[in-house]
DNA sequence: CCTATAGCCTGACGGC
DNA sequence: TGCCGTCAGGCTATAG
């Protein structure tokens, strides 16, 4: 759930909170959600670490450090921050604890254990950030990029492509459903068939629709008006009433309005 | 190379 | 009351 606009929030709230301190301690509840290390290693490569900046690629959150040595956060679904004064404020699903010099605490979160945290060198020893595609806010993300990259190779469903994070970071099931809704295509619609007109309508929907949601964006609150919130509360398609379809698209569940969308 | 699918993981929820 | 099956969704690994 945590796509773009999430991580982006979540972001603001590490700044807000636990940027520019040192980490004291690193408490590991949750081995697991380690990748590329263990967690000895992890606890010993941070311990220490003053936390100097921080930056957002993709659904990835990335933390340097004042070494060689960089926090990558991965919020799955679901995972959240949460900074506080002490033990007894410790968060449910707490799987990483950073205790900071300040004595304040900073938990990552997690309840289905499905994110994920490393301690690398670089954020290209992380696959997933290596391959990753451009910043759809970018301004180099321009129609040009975005048509060229619709042209080569897709016989796929027009929302896997949305989610797929080698050409384009950052969108998931929440938003690439809501892309193709304000712009009336089909989720289902192999991509090869979309004409130029279309096209464009969807590089300005990607884009309208991401900007629009960063300031508000947080896991608790969708707008109302969102298919994904119109089908969670029983309500029909936000401009015609009628009923939203449900289809699995790319392996996830697709909602569409079949009389707006073609 | 490209695309599709299974699996990871566990809380929430509905049915019985 | 409580058990059980299903669903959710990011990604990765594997199959086709």
């Amino acid at each position: 759930m945590p796509e773009l606009p999430e991580v982006e929030s979540q972001l603001d709230y590490l700044r807000r909170t636990a940027l520019g301190r040192a980490i004291r301690k690193v408490s590991v509840f949750e081995p697991r959600i380690i990748k590329n290390s263990t967690a000895a290693a992890f606890r010993k490569t941070l311990t220490g670490r003053r936390l100097v900046s921080a930056y957002r690629r993709g659904k990835y959150l990335i933390v340097d450090t004042d070494r060689p040595r960089v926090l990558i956060l991965h919020f799955g679904m679901g995972g959240d921050l949460q900074y506080y004064p002490g033990p007894k404020q410790r968060p449910r699903f707490t799987r990483i604890e950073f205790t900071l010099d300040n004595g304040y605490r900073l938990a990552f979160t997690c309840p289905r254990n499905i994110c994920r945290v490393m301690s690398v060198g670089s954020p290209s020893d992380v696959p997933g950030l290596r391959q990753m595609g451009p910043e759809p806010l970018c301004s180099n993300f321009t129609l040009t990029v975005f048509k060229t990259m619709m042209g080569t190779g897709v016989s796929r469903a027009i929302k896997a492509l949305l989610m797929d994070q080698k050409r384009i970071a950052g969108i998931g099931n929440i938003y690439a459903d809501q892309i193709l809704f304000e712009t009336g295509i089909r989720p289902t619609r192999k991509t090869s068939d979309l004409d130029a007109r279309e096209t464009g309508r969807l590089y300005r929907s990607i884009r309208r629709v991401l900007k629009d949601a960063l300031p508000t964006a947080s896991e608790e609150a969708l707008p109302s008006h969102y298919i994904y919130s119109r089908d969670f509360s029983g309500q029909g398609c936000p401009d015609c009433g009628r009923p939203l379809a449900k289809t699995r698209v790319g392996g996830r569940t697709t909602r569409y309005c079949a009389g707006c969308q073609r």
